[in-house]
DNA sequence: CTGAAAGCGCTTACAG
DNA sequence: CTGAAAGCGCTTACAG
């Protein structure tokens, strides 16, 4: 592969002059300037990224570490974070972790190693020392949807507690009572909020949810099932499950079609994140949606801005509840007809309750 | 950061010595070892990827380009690729082509900047300039799912001739005539393959594929969904629609539901491509199922082969067909009752035709 | 077993 | 405007 130098020599410059034109450098001559562009041109010429991150001491390069690229919501992420961050002039690079602490671990440690100019991390635990360790070490970082508390990164996240009380509301209206969660790893701010929230808002109507109602999953479609079966094991099972993701309800989808129960008839279900899919399942998915793209977006911005020297600001945005037939018919609803439900415009009849809230961190 | 010289003073040994024992060179005295270990232990050194690469002319990491992240087919190959990287010591950065050669190219491009120790595509086109003049500068690289034709790179894919002849059989037992197809983008493989299976297969009932019941798609929902459009206002719809991904079967299903169309009773639906959610559609749908696990992990040891300098090999992998109910009751099923699909093995009533298959490049 | 030195492909003050 | 030279952080023959 060429390097500067054929570059060089075949322009009859020094490599200091290439250098030069290939970074837009004000000081070149018009005419060193075209024979450097022809030389490049004949020899096919690409600069070597390594070679110029290892000088200038920057990658241009975005680490992104998900807890689970099989979920669509994470992929949903990825994908808008790629897409700002190219916008931004900035690669990414994404590591899987699975939901396993050591995958992540080793994503970071992979991502630091290469030098990367800034970490994105939606943590899956409460924080290991390498993360903790790389935050104070002043690496660039911000956490998404999840996050750590208790150390200074900007969080870019979606508030779902007014959607979870909608959501409450709704199964509360529809005659509801024994209403059973299936949580999120407890180590996750995500998995414990979710269950806060589902909690508090319960409590407003007097219903308590007692511990055999608090199934403790990992995110993954397994958890779901097997919590799912615990419910139904139980001799006063519940009237609902609120699954924490949109795997875990997959999971519980499983577990009740497995049973032959029906849902909402014997069972009904809900799902914290909304994903294409739900429209169209059997029936339709109840759920809240958070704004994926824009929190991808945001957490980009806020990344780069660290990098660059800026001050970064910590985002806040509200979920929605979309509701749907999986948790009975509402009475508001006018008959059990077939409903449209496009994919990219999901039904949402109870409107979003606050605006955008931003707040610095 | 500490930098390998930092090691070297704490430890009062040469860089050179540093680098031995970090690297496991055998002739290192116990003592500087164990010094040198210490010192980096102390430090918290981690040694400068960029600068080794620089050194060595290798990164140790795998480029992956892929169609669509948004597409679940594409992230469970993009997660066993990593998977299969990580066991045989390489990192893998997926660039996203959003079927767009475009941005195709940008990725093929970056990494190629980067200087990934090879490349695994799933190409969007009939084949970039810019793709066919890396591989014949000699960049390794092996084709995933889709490839090109009359380029000198292994393809590691799935055959899918046998699964779609034993769903037309299924279809026309089940009394269906006007077959229709979405296909792909007829510059990729994978987009002319699944039409040409599918008139042969229909050729054989004595059936043709009328250009009217063939719609072009690009492998994404809204196409799905226009050529779904377009097929229900024809003057004699189709009876069934076979959609090439699943992607453009949600869209499919999308349109059909927007006009308070049934399946299967007003209109039979298809896919290629299993996914985790067809088994819990509205109804269940009947798709053409990939070893999609297997092909990532082939091709990443096909590519690791190749730069390693052994041998690659080609890999064909059957595709087999799982029946479910959206494209009518078999008269083989009992009655309509609902089935027990567990995600992780869907009913799959059809034998699988043929045994794994490989053949030399 | 160990260290001094060269070199990977760039960028960038420094002189001219 | 241009080039010679230093240096980014490593690895690896080469000598000892």
């Amino acid at each position: 592969m060429a390097s500067i130098k054929d570059v060089a020599a075949a322009a009859g410059v020094s490599v200091a002059t290439v250098s030069r034109v290939l970074n837009d450098h004000p000081s070149v001559s018009a005419d060193a300037r075209t024979r450097v562009m022809t030389a490049v041109a004949a020899l096919g010429y690409r600069p070597n990224a390594v070679a110029r991150s290892l000088r200038t001491d920057q990658t241009r390069t975005l680490g992104l570490v998900i807890s689970d690229v099989l979920n669509p919501y994470f992929t949903e992420l990825a994908r808008s974070v790629e897409e700002e961050a190219r916008a931004l002039g900035y690669s990414v690079i994404i590591g899987n972790a699975d939901e396993r602490p050591d995958l992540q671990d080793h994503h970071v440690r992979t991502l630091l190693d290469r030098r990367i100019d800034g970490l994105l991390v939606s943590p899956t635990d409460g924080g290991s020392p390498l993360m903790l360790d790389a935050a104070r070490a002043g690496t660039p970082m911000v956490f998404v949807d999840r996050w750590i508390r208790g150390v200074d990164v900007p969080v870019v996240r979606a508030d779902g507690q007014g959607a979870v009380r909608e959501l409450v509301a709704h199964l509360h209206r529809l005659g509801h009572r024994r209403l059973a969660i299936i949580a999120g790893p407890a180590a996750t701010t995500t998995g414990s909020e979710r269950v806060e929230a589902f909690r508090a808002a319960l409590a407003e109507y007097g219903l308590a949810l007692p511990d055999a109602y608090t199934g403790q999953g990992d995110f993954q479609a397994d958890s779901g099932r097997r919590v799912t079966e615990g419910f139904l094991d139980l001799p006063e099972p519940p009237e609902v499950i609120f699954a924490a993701d949109n795997l875990m309800a997959l999971g519980a989808l499983d577990a009740i079609r497995a049973r032959r129960l029906r849902v909402p008839d014997d069972v009904a279900l809900a799902a914290f994140d909304d994903i294409p899919w739900f429209p169209h399942t059997d029936p339709p998915i109840t759920a809240i949606a958070q704004p994926t793209g824009e929190l991808g977006r945001a957490a980009v911005r806020a990344l780069v801005d660290r990098i660059e020297g800026r001050t970064p600001t910590s985002v806040t945005l509200p979920a929605r509840l979309v509701v749907r037939r999986s948790c009975g018919e509402s009475s508001l609803a006018p008959t059990r007809s077939p409903q449209s439900c496009p994919t990219q415009a999901p039904v949402q009849p109870v409107p979003t309750q606050s605006p955008v809230q931003r707040s610095t961190s």
